[in-house]
DNA sequence: CCGGCATCGCTGGTATACCATATATCTCGG
DNA sequence: CCGAGATATATGGTATACCAGCGATGCCGG
């Protein structure tokens, strides 16, 4: 029995015991954090996780623990091989390409829908995201700076989701966008990428301004499936030291 | 015990045990099918599910029916309620207009890849599944000969995302499919729905011949967002009777 | 000294027992 | 006769024991 066990008298002191979350929430959340801390894509070999290393690490039973890994695996993040391990999963070129063109079909209807619903505020606080980087990533012009463009960016395309007022939408890019921070820490140093992803936000904020859903979504969609062509021809890395099944 | 223990004699005499689809794949299964065949928007009372019913049902015990449970609920056909039992979801209007836009999005790229990747005789092909149907859905002309069309009308979707070559756009329409297929059981009926998807179609398979990606994107966006439209109008009678939380 | 086979241990899959709480039912006082 | 509290029941959450199969190790025969 572990400790985590959280009635130590009969009578309720507690004040208020968090029975909302269960274990396997937390677990769930705990797991996933871990998992995208870790740079999926820089250690070469697999990762393998134990459940019951894990659930005495975490102090519950394997129970939320297998039922953590059940969504993380259904979420893409994780694979069980029975009698073998769980393994962390390293998407394939492919696989990251076309997760990318998915996401360039989400973004551009969410373009289009904030070019139509979006509050003026709200696109004029696009400005105070990308403002900082009007002039180009140069400011120190080091890694930290692209490091630091590449939350922004990442905050920009978050906010034309949100400002498209679809939750699905937002729902169903969250996953795809930790796959995207992931593969924008490494692309975002190669070419011009920066300086092309700053100009190209700015040509998407003037069309939400404008209020033309059709450029709005013309422009995101190219934008990202730039990003995709880009991987496309550059992200053969990803493939190296694969051992499939 | 369940009885379902399939080792009878200590000697393997089976001849092959299928232990490579799990219980809890089986279960998943058999849970998905049973809602997928169920109406949702049929009846109005909320359908609960027991996980020891259904355990002592499919002859396996609740950890396997717990754990399909987890993947159903994440992929929003049931939600669990701590303590008061597991129902089957009925989505609002507004979160069905978010389905059918999502949708949209994804077939619309589709639609773009599709002209500009598949094989000629794929795109021909669509003619087979849309033939019957040229002259309108008027056979007979009466409800048989329209849910006969609407079973065609997923078969021309799914066959839009397949020549897509894109695995991904696939796998995340599978579950909308699922619930447009219900709403679409509905629809058909009303209006001239069936008329006009028809001949949307037939424009669609027009422009995929023509190999033109930007026309065939905007063809497919505009015929599903139609849908999401028609629902946004008629679709009031989707939240009837509802009791969230 | 090397290769095949037996043995053991590790690991995920399954079954089951127990727990805590929400709801329903019953009881008793007003 | 009615309502508040106590009790009973039901149900999802958790812990744990056991199972079977894959891998590795090591033994034994050649």
């Amino acid at each position: 029995m572990p400790e985590a066990s959280p009635r130590p008298s009969p009578t309720l002191d507690m004040p208020r015991l968090d029975t909302s979350t269960s274990f396997r929430g937390l677990a769930y959340a705990a797991l996933k954090r871990a998992i995208c801390a870790m740079d999926i894509y820089g250690h070469a070999q697999e990762i393998r996780l134990d459940e019951r290393r894990l659930s005495e690490g975490l102090g519950v039973s394997r129970t939320p623990i297998r039922e953590a890994m059940t969504l993380l695996e259904q979420e893409g993040f994780v694979r069980t091989r029975p009698r073998r391990g769980i393994f962390v999963v390293r998407k394939t070129k492919r696989e990251i390409v076309e997760m990318i063109t998915v996401m360039a079909a989400l973004e551009s209807m969410a373009a289009r829908l904030a070019a139509e619903r979006a509050a003026d505020e709200d696109i004029a606080g696009l400005h105070a995201l990308m403002g900082a980087f009007r002039n180009g990533p140069n400011g120190a012009d080091d890694g930290e700076r692209l490091a630091e463009y590449s939350d922004a960016n990442i905050a920009f395309h978050q906010a034309i989701i949100k400002m498209s007022g679809c939750a699905m939408l937002a729902e169903m890019t969250e996953n795809l966008f930790i796959h995207m921070r992931a593969i924008r820490k490494i692309t975002i140093h190669q070419d011009n990428r920066a300086a092309r992803s700053i100009t190209d936000h700015f040509r998407i904020i003037e069309a939400l301004e404008r209020r033309d859903p059709e450029l709005a979504g013309r422009l995101a969609r190219e934008h990202t499936l730039g990003l995709a062509a880009h991987v496309e021809r550059h992200g053969d890395f990803l493939d190296t030291a694969r051992d499939d099944v």
